[in-house]
DNA sequence: AGTTGAAATGCATGTAAATACAACAGCAAA
DNA sequence: TTTGCTGTTGTATTTACATGCATTTCAACT
């Protein structure tokens, strides 16, 4: 019985933007799943279930992952993952990643199209971001640091 | 005072595990920053925090993204992310991923240290994986395509 | 200084979520 | 069959959280 409901449960706030467990509860009864709210506090921890806030500044249940549904996300989140540290001399940012990483994040900020950068190359845990000027260097690393903070 | 105190509140779930609002409450009045658990509600609501299982089994709030510490997660993540189909001939497993991931998705798939796996090549957006046999091809397949899903 | 408007906060409270406890179901060993 | 174990669930309750409303703070103006 369970790992069913589990399985409708990830189904459910896949398709609905579910704001509490009673709600979700509904949804299960209009299946022919009769469980209390009880239950569902613990399938949402076992199926590790996180609350987030929507754009819309509701907040509703997802999965955690498979949460950054379109491309753009999806590299954002390589990008931060990958992500080790940098610093910069000049007008030369240097990007450190995790081993094997460096040549994806490269790809990610030439895709970004900005064109205050002038070209990147990528060894196996290093990039190098030539910029423009020292200034958009500077601005690239904070850019960065916050980014990884998740200020966005 | 409220964005000083929406620093020092990333840096106390940072290094502690926060599991309720009061205890967060708690650890900002020792730093001398007076406030209830209500102000604390609507921080978190603009901090876009998450509570989260830990292993341990507690719900603790963390910040969404940085979520994985260590490193294996965080090319778990990487890999989910990059990741967008596959399909396998004979014993030759073939990844398709975002535009340029496809070397960073193969150095992942190499750091697992399969050893059913016995080797890998990247091109741009497409990577092949070269298995023992037709069976490992398979059983890798249904791994990915499970792990995308993220029912592990 | 006084006025005004917007943002931040506290207080009180209602709502949502987690859990202690008990009941029960399945199941294996005696 | 009985006994004891493990896992699942509901009930009742506790605990945690969100929020409406009143109050305060502060900056930008007269």
């Amino acid at each position: 019985m369970k790992y069913n409901r589990h399985a409708r449960i990830l189904d459910i706030i896949d398709k609905y933007e579910i704001e509490t467990q009673d709600e979700l509860a509904e949804k299960l009864r209009e299946l022919g799943m009769d469980v209390t709210q009880a239950t569902i506090s613990r399938d949402i921890k076992e199926l590790r279930l996180v609350k987030v806030l929507s754009p819309s500044g509701k907040y509703h249940y997802s999965s955690m992952n498979r949460e950054s549904s379109n491309t753009g996300e999806r590299l954002m989140v390589i990008l931060k993952e990958a992500f080790v540290s940098c610093d910069y001399a000049n007008n030369i940012l240097v990007v450190k990643t995790l081993p094997g990483m460096a040549q994806a994040v490269g790809e990610i900020v030439d895709s970004l199209g900005w064109n205050d950068v002038v070209g990147t190359i990528a060894g196996d845990n290093t990039l190098m971001i030539v910029c423009r000027a020292e200034k958009i260097a500077e601005d690239l690393m904070e850019k960065f640091t916050r980014m990884v903070r998740g200020v966005s």
